[in-house]
DNA sequence: CTTTTGACCTGACAGC
DNA sequence: TGCTGTCAGGTCAAAA
């Protein structure tokens, strides 16, 4: 489910509930998410004041005194502030109880996800120290890419969804950046100019700007914080487009898998 | 080192 | 109404 954009928009409706509060408890329903949630955790954050929450690529990170909780939503979670009282539903799986009798409660039916506790500097977390520069910082730009792409074989789609690479790039938005930048995401990451990474770094860029001012992209089951959908799917030119007519020239978008993923590009304009 | 493949899960949907 | 197979916003770990 969620790529940059949604875990962007989940982190801003959460940290101004979060920010400053003492957690009271950790209820575990499921710790069997894709790592165990350990009673190391409970035990760890129960009494301790939030105090910033901030993201790395696709992990939201909330910081206590001694250390951070860190989430991740996988395929298909999503956090909510709750009341307290509020009835659990189906694959709730987690509530952080703050002192103000909310909860932040986590769902997630495919538990991909992940709730971690880690006393570790975050840039040496091992989950975290390898990842990719921000899509949306200045540091990401046509020439690192390029220079990190040389002598790649890999195709240039699951190369800009490695997050070692560049974090935050997901198969929505990868598809539709390659496509804004007209380039074949079929074509070898070492294969690709300069100036056709620069072109991508921008698009990159943009799409993953309109898409958090949309909200993110709903497809199924994303919901925000308030437990609202996303918006920038009406936006999408290829991604879940296949058989269609391109947005730009009228000719058939395709389908293909790359790495077990699907993508979609029209032929004419991405060479 | 890079690249590929399998694994982890549930739910929705198509086709028989 | 089943049942089977396929697919879905991710990404780590192991194999090649």
């Amino acid at each position: 489910m969620p790529e940059l954009p949604e875990v962007e928009t989940t982190c801003a409706g959460i940290a101004a509930h979060l920010t400053g509060k003492r957690i009271q408890r950790v209820r575990v329903y499921q710790a069997r998410l894709r790592w165990p949630v350990t009673a190391e955790l409970a035990a760890k954050v129960e009494g301790q004041h939030i105090r910033q929450i901030s993201r790395r690529g696709k992990y939201i990170l909330l910081a206590v005194a001694d250390g951070h909780i860190l989430i991740h939503l996988g395929m298909s979670g999503s956090l909510r502030i709750v009341r307290a009282g509020e009835e659990r539903e189906k694959h709730d799986h987690f509530d952080l109880c703050l002192d103000n009798g909310t909860c932040l409660r986590l769902r997630d039916p495919r538990r991909f996800g992940a709730v971690l506790w880690s006393e570790q500097t975050l840039s040496e977390h091992p989950l975290l120290k390898d990842l990719g520069p921000e899509p949306l910082e200045r540091n990401f730009d046509g020439g690192y890419l390029h220079a990190k792409a040389l002598g790649r074989k890999v195709s240039i789609k699951e190369f800009i969804m490695n997050s070692h690479v560049v974090v935050g790039v997901g198969n929505i938005y990868a598809n539709e950046a390659l496509f804004l930048a007209g380039i074949n995401p079929t074509r070898q990451a070492g294969r690709v100019s300069g100036e056709r990474y620069a072109q991508l770094v921008k698009t990159i860029k943009q799409v993953l700007r309109q898409a958090i001012k949309q909200g993110g992209t709903t497809l199924r089951d994303f919901v925000n914080s308030e437990g609202k959908p996303g918006y920038f799917k009406q936006k999408l030119k290829v991604y879940d487009r296949a058989g269609e007519p391109c947005l730009q020239c009228g000719t058939t978008i395709k389908l293909i898998r790359q790495g077990q993923r699907s993508s979609f590009y029209c032929p004419h304009c991405q060479k």
